[in-house]
RNA sequence: UAGAUUGGAGC
């Protein structure tokens, strides 16, 4: 089995999909029961080329053989079942290993927060996060990060910047994306100092701002009907030699266009024709 | 078998 298996493994590794499913038959025919890392094994090659579904349908097999899946299969099968935007049979594998008393690790956590969040289940989120928080795991900045911005997607504010705080007094540093997040709902909700305030405190707790941020900037200052305030913080970001994406150009000129601000959205695609000249 | 998952615009 471990021969076969190891086999297996590798031909995955190596993309040859159809070349490991036929070694799976080869071994049944020889009478050799594939066991879970077998079949986890194949989840993972397929998976990894984003073929859920195959991925899924040994999943199916390996259940129908009563051969018991751990939590590598599990963790396969979650993700696999997220990334098909299938939610609530996630939800329900999620269910079921913890009923087989595994444990789920803090990856399964991250996976199934981040698809509820997409999914608007913000609320199924915060319950997750809270049973996460009851367990023996510790959550880090990449949990909360995905939490965070549940909250700010919802429109919930308030909640996010708790969320923050309640991160820092446990120890666990809020990064660049947990506060391009914070700005970015602040800048969303209308609140455009505090959003400001965000961004100023960012750097100085050594988070210096990205493209990412100053454009989340940018946009709600555009938005919000500051569009000078975003043309300044262009400026500075050009001093910053921070280069502008194909995202902020869009943004701005998105803005500019909805301001009637005709010169300056000529002057602003100037610059994006010169910027993509010399960076093709 | 250890993968997958977090922030910005328009359409």
């Amino acid at each position: 089995v471990v021969t076969y298996t190891t086999l297996i493994d590798g031909l995955g590794k190596a993309g040859k999909l159809e070349e490991a499913v036929s070694l799976l038959r080869e071994m049944e025919k020889q009478g050799c029961e594939p066991s879970v890392v077998t079949y986890s094994s194949l989840m993972a090659s397929f998976a990894r080329r984003d073929q859920l579904e195959e991925s899924l349908s040994f999943y199916d097999e390996m259940i129908r053989k009563g051969c018991i899946p751990d939590v590598a299969t599990y963790s396969l099968v979650i993700n696999c079942l997220c990334r098909s935007n299938d939610v609530e049979k996630a939800l329900e594998a999620f269910g079921r290993m913890k009923e087989e008393s595994w444990e789920p690790s803090l990856g399964i956590y991250k996976t199934l927060l981040d698809a509820l969040v997409r999914d608007e289940k913000i609320h199924l989120a915060l319950q997750i996060f809270h049973e996460l928080e009851g367990s023996s795991l510790v959550p880090d900045t990449f949990v909360y990060n995905v939490v965070v911005n549940g909250l700010v997607k919802s429109n919930r504010v308030d909640e996010a910047c708790k969320m923050v705080d309640s991160m820092k007094s446990r120890n666990i540093s809020p990064d660049l994306i947990t506060y391009s997040s914070l700005l970015d709902g602040l800048g969303k909700a209308g609140r455009l100092e505090e959003a400001f305030s965000v961004f100023t405190k960012m750097s100085e707790e050594g988070c210096e701002p990205d493209v990412v941020a100053y454009t989340s900037l940018m946009d709600v200052l555009g938005k919000g009907g500051k569009i000078n305030h975003a043309l300044t913080i262009f400026r500075t970001m050009t001093k910053k030699n921070i280069a502008p994406d194909a995202v902020t150009y869009s943004s701005l000129l998105d803005s500019l266009g909805k301001e009637g601000r005709v010169k300056e959205a000529q002057e602003i695609k100037r610059i994006r024709f010169l910027a993509n000249q010399e960076n093709p």
